[in-house]
DNA sequence: AGTTCTGATGGTATCGGTACCATTACTTTC
DNA sequence: GAAAGTAATGGTACCGATACCATCAGAACT
């Protein structure tokens, strides 16, 4: 282990500059508040001795540490990474910064991180697991925290939502594919633990379908090490063997669907011809000039810069925080249904 | 804005476990140097009282934040979002956080957002990002920080890299390629600002082509808002012009190798009796329930542990970090290729 | 018995900023 | 012309931990 450097200091810069080291701090923090032949004096003097303010100590003081924690189940092949380019881009513009954990879907892990994040005193939290254990909750609860959870739209949010409605957008794909003429729909999806947002797809879907025929659906647990595509491969087989009429499959995702198209195409199953299909997400291999696939896309990135912007305007006083913001979302029509 | 939550300090525990504050520090830092009755007392405190130890006010007088800023180009479809689950995983085991940021693909990007985070002042810097602007890269030597520089084994880290070679992995895979005999090999890649990994690969295939035919190589500059497996479509229509006798073709990655692969569908060309395909990443698409795609294999979340591992050593005293931590690579032999 | 060592605990200064209040000079208002 | 207001600056007391040194009791050694 080697030396840390010795960093430069406000006092430093203000006797350079021969100002008190309070003129210093309003210089950098409100510099309209300060003459601008002494901004300048300091800002020479800044550049000179290559002083970077330290947030550390500003945070102890002003009681703001201008951070905010994430708890992200997983960024691997995950709709949230688009989310957490969104928050901190949109957090640095107000010279706030992010800190990331990663919660690996399990509410345990999420209630262990959320501890160890509380001790970095953040200005707001933001979630993407949807499911909390309740001791969790509570401690959110009592930290009087601005507290945002992403991607679905809860009925008691713990403090406020950004996202969109997962049932209404698994019961719209129903709709679309019912109007395309499809009689027979099946529902794929995997069963995350803690998690419930292909769950509220599925409802959706059941609700779309009501009378139309029994539901069809293939529900298969989470195992680690077993990608989203070999769920899709193999819950397409098991749709050929219990509902061979079936002629159109709905899955939570993207990714899962990639794995019905290429066991379609292995077995010689047309698609859209024979079964269309249709995903959720959008991700890159949706796309045209990929699988073409019909799907339902949500804007990741905007979410996260709408939550930065909410949690900016928190603290700027005036404007309250919306309980819900709703950023929809949108059927993209393609080739494979 | 709503009022801050007073939080319970070191002292209230103290007070109410009938101790000095600073044996309640102990007592939570080095619990093995107070006497175990104590411990109790002081836990039971902690408990009633719901105490959560401010990191913030223990960074500044111990000139230790325990926290690490990373900066990624992006995480969306990206490699390097396992690595952050890696470096996430690996730090909290170790009461450490991360920062992130997004610099974009752009050193500039990259730059200012180093300058916010030396602000923060963190105990190490991690960078994906392949080339640094001038000033950056003199501020991070200055800062006499561990930078960790990931996703390649640059021939001068600023102090430590964690990676592989992407020139001898692209030779690498030519090599697979003419060894299974495949008599005219072409090259896709975009060419991204600011990020040389690609143009390595690249210089590996063209070390490994040599006099065996001229390189034949489509290289396409990054647009936004282009998909690769757009670029990937269109470079293999490109290819057909250019050279129809190609028997196999090289992708920079995965998204590119699923842009060509359908592409090759629409066009009725068989992979990998008309052509073989391989691709860099073993991205999930690649799997064999998906495409089936031969193709390179990093051990992308092994890399963001093993750099918070070394960030720990560093600390810890004793261990030297090495300046190369070459975590290899390997070809994963599937159906394409 | 006197000296030294170890284990357990506490007092005080300090980390590097910002909040809060005070001061000064100069302008504006009635 | 006195009172009040405003712009620019500075002094001092914190924020909530940890570092460093001091203290003291009891064990171990000479």
């Amino acid at each position: 282990m080697q030396r840390q450097k010795k960093w430069v200091t406000m006092s430093d810069v203000a006797k350079r500059a021969g100002v008190g080291k309070i003129t210093v701090s309003r210089a950098l923090r409100t510099p309209e508040k300060v003459n601008a032949t002494t901004r300048q004096k300091i800002k020479n003097a800044v550049a000179e001795l290559g002083y970077v303010l330290d947030e550390t100590a500003g945070a102890l003081s002003s009681k703001r540490t201008r951070t905010v924690c994430a708890v992200i189940s997983t960024l691997d092949q995950s709709i949230f990474s688009t989310t957490v380019d969104g928050l901190t881009d949109g957090l640095s513009k107000n010279r706030m910064q992010l800190f990331l954990g990663t919660a690996n879907y399990s509410s345990k892990t999420e209630e262990a991180l959320l501890q160890a994040f509380m001790g970095r005193r953040p200005d707001a939290v933001v979630l993407t697991n949807s499911l909390h254990t309740n001791s969790a909750t509570q401690n959110l609860i009592q930290s009087n925290l601005p507290i945002f959870e992403l991607w679905e739209l809860p009925d008691n949010p713990i403090y406020a939502a950004v996202g969109f409605s997962n049932f209404h957008a698994g019961r719209d794909i129903t709709t679309y594919l019912k109007a395309r003429n499809k009689k027979k729909i099946s529902f794929i999806r995997i069963d995350y633990q803690d998690e419930c947002r292909s769950r509220l797809r599925m409802e959706g879907y059941c609700e779309a379908i009501g009378e139309f025929h029994p539901p069809r659906i293939i529900e298969v647990p989470y195992e680690h090490g077993t990608s989203a595509a070999e769920y899709g491969a193999k819950g397409l087989v098991k749709i050929l063997e219990k509902w061979p009429d079936t002629d159109a499959i709905m899955c939570a995702n993207d990714s899962l669907a990639m794995g019905v198209w290429c066991e379609a195409m292995r077995r010689g199953i047309s698609i859209p011809e024979k079964i269309a299909l249709t995903g959720f997400g959008d991700f890159e291999l949706a796309g045209a000039a990929a699988l073409g696939l019909t799907t339902v896309q949500i804007d990741g990135y905007q979410m996260g810069k709408i939550t930065a912007e909410l949690i900016h305007n928190y603290y700027s006083g005036g404007i309250d925080v919306p309980t819900i913001t709703d950023i929809h979302y949108k059927i993209i029509e393609r080739h494979s249904a």
